[in-house]
RNA sequence: AGGGGUGUAGCCAAGCGGUAAGGCAACGGGUUUUGAUCCCGUCAUGCGUAGGUUCGAAUCCUGCCACCCCUGCCA
């Protein structure tokens, strides 16, 4: 047996390890939580991976709570299409969806206790002088002239808020740290802001809601979350999130620890742009396949396996690296070799004419789906005198270069059935040609030429008088440039035109009747799915997932 | 400028004082009824940089440099 190197343990899994053997823990409980403003993409899949993924290699439970503090960003619709990708990926929270919403009470309940043990205020300044208070990197900030209120009046204050008497903006509840502190989100931070909106969970029942920071470790304190796993960017905040579970009774301490997100190149990944190029119509839609959401990955043909192994080969770790997007390329290849089944379709056809069957001849082969795995069946293909090759499989001059081409003088295998030799072809006037003539060489089904002349090559055919059209949806990368994220220049300049080509294929007759969301591979062409709302036995649609790996040394 | 974080190959990384894992990419070669897959091989005298400690340093110490994040009543 040759054992697999062991994955090395991550600063985080090391963490739970020495919680675990001291005892401080006796489970680990895990939470993703989500801003419902917006698809999940390709970055929250890592942190899916990661939140549950450690849920379940330490048998503890990963919650999936909604963070839902600003009624004005975040939707239901988002709500829904969180949880069908989090179950889609493959992963099923602990108990019922939680949402900071339901904290609300609770967080109240703790910001008066921190008005009435002196250590928070409310403030009076317009978010414009409380900038100015706030000062600088390198200028300290100067206290609030409304830091020093009784603790009745910002209690009466407060309440007034909470009544709806202030106009959005009037005043805030902020919290009494160090308006010197070094680090920014210490300068007397606000926790209680006023927003007239209807909440998606609450409707109209607040009028105030918490930040994020005095919402988000107040509610794995709730929970019970023993590791609170976050982002780089947060790490600031992290004295502010341990401040707050220091000065109030939560029923436990939790910890955060932040690692760092994932960046892929030629794509962007921030909700802001993704949000871009959906209303300004670049693309069709969150789920458009071009869109690093996992909406958009699953209707391109990627599958949760794949996206998984992918996120599980990343690194959790401290450093902000940009992974290159052929690592991602490579583990939906992977899983779609293994498992995906075979099927064939011409892109663009050469008709190939048999003159030695007769024209009325009608053979059905068997093949299966996929070599070695029967349990994924086989489809009938009829092969009679006249099929489709792709143009591209014949080449008018035999060279070294297309050894395993179809030339006159020259045999071919088809895929899955016959040998066949080219006879001669014929041209129209544009020099283009339109037919090849071939003959049959007999007893080839399944075994090589008696005469011992075996073909160099394989083509991919499908009969002419029972090929299906489909509308292939051939996509590739949506950025040309590496770093469309990058700060120079605008994103939406280095959009790839050819991001989406419409072809016709023609498939094979067993195609046309599959379920939406099969994927196959089209040998020799690439993987396709049959795409999840407009592919219908009536109408084909195929999504080109990925091409297949090229012969480089082919292209010179 | 203050604070927080990070620098190991083209990319992602392991390494935690004993002489540079692994994956992706790339490049050779073999097999093949998919020019796919699969298999085999090559790929850091070097760990941001300059010193120091040590028999021995990517690992410890000091200085310097570079990059990322922070001045929302966003998350």
């Amino acid at each position: 047996m040759t054992e697999e190197k062991a994955k090395p343990v991550n600063f985080i899994e090391k963490i739970i390890n020495e919680d675990l053997a001291s005892g401080k823990h006796s489970n680990i409980v895990t939470r993703f939580p989500p801003e419902p403003n917006g698809y999940l993409h390709i970055g929250h899949a890592k942190s899916i991976c990661l939140n549950f993924g450690l849920a379940q290699q330490f048998a503890g439970q990963c919650n999936l709570r909604f963070d839902d503090t600003n009624p004005e960003k975040e939707e239901d619709e988002y709500v829904q299409s969180i949880q069908d990708d989090v179950r889609w990926l493959g992963f099923q929270w602990a108990g019922d969806i939680h949402y900071t919403s339901d904290y609300f009470d609770q967080l109240h309940a703790w910001a008066i206790d921190l008005i009435k043990a002196g250590k928070a205020y409310v403030c009076d300044l317009s978010a414009e002088q409380a900038k100015e208070y706030r000062g600088n990197f390198e200028t300290p900030g100067k206290n609030s002239p409304f830091r020093d209120r009784s603790v009745e009046e910002n209690l009466e204050l407060f309440e007034k808020m909470r009544a709806g008497e202030f106009d959005e903006g009037a005043c805030g509840l902020r919290v009494k740290i160090d308006m010197a502190s070094p680090n920014m989100s210490m300068r007397d931070p606000y926790i209680y802001r006023i927003k007239k909106a209807t909440h998606h969970q609450t409707g109209d029942k607040w009028c105030i809601y918490p930040s994020y920071d005095f919402a988000h470790g107040q509610s794995d304190a709730i929970e019970g979350i023993t590791h609170s796993v976050c982002t780089l960017e947060f790490a600031d905040h992290r004295p502010l999130y341990e401040w707050f579970i220091a000065n109030l009774e939560t029923p436990a301490e939790p910890h955060q620890y932040e690692f760092g997100r994932l960046n892929i190149n030629y794509t962007v990944t921030s909700k802001r742009k993704l949000r871009a190029l959906v209303e300004g119509k670049v693309v069709n839609g969150w789920d458009d396949p071009r869109m690093p959401t996992i909406s958009g990955m699953r209707r391109r043909g990627y599958t949760p396996s794949a996206i998984r192994n992918f996120c599980d080969s990343l690194a959790v770790a401290k450093t902000d690296g940009t992974v290159d997007v052929a690592q991602l390329e490579f583990f939906i290849r992977d899983d779609l070799n293994q498992n995906a089944p075979r099927a064939m379709c011409v892109i663009n056809p050469l008709k190939v004419v048999i003159t030695n069957m007769a024209a009325d001849h009608d053979e059905t082969l068997t093949v299966p789906f996929l070599q070695d795995r029967e349990e994924l069946g086989s489809r009938e293909m009829p092969f009679t005198n006249e099929i489709f090759i792709d143009q591209d499989d014949f080449k008018e001059e035999y060279s070294k270069k297309f050894k395993k081409k179809f030339c006159v003088g020259k045999r071919i295998r088809l895929r899955h059935g016959y040998v066949i030799q080219a006879d001669g072809f014929e041209k129209d006037e544009q020099g283009n040609i339109t037919q090849v003539n071939a003959t049959l060489i007999e007893n080839t089904l399944g075994c090589d030429p008696e005469d011992g002349d075996k073909p160099k090559g394989v083509v991919h055919w499908v009969s002419c008088k029972h090929a299906v059209e489909a509308e292939l949806r051939m996509y590739s990368r949506l950025f040309t440039d590496a770093n469309p994220d990058g700060g120079k220049k605008d994103f939406m300049e280095c959009l790839n035109p050819e991001s989406l080509v419409v072809k016709t294929g023609l498939i094979e007759p067993a195609l046309a009747s599959v379920a939406p969301e099969t994927g196959f591979q089209f040998e020799r062409e690439g993987y396709y799915v049959a795409d999840r709302f407009d592919h219908s036995s009536d109408k084909p649609v195929f999504n080109l997932t990925i091409g297949l790996r090229e012969d480089k040394s082919l292209n010179s």
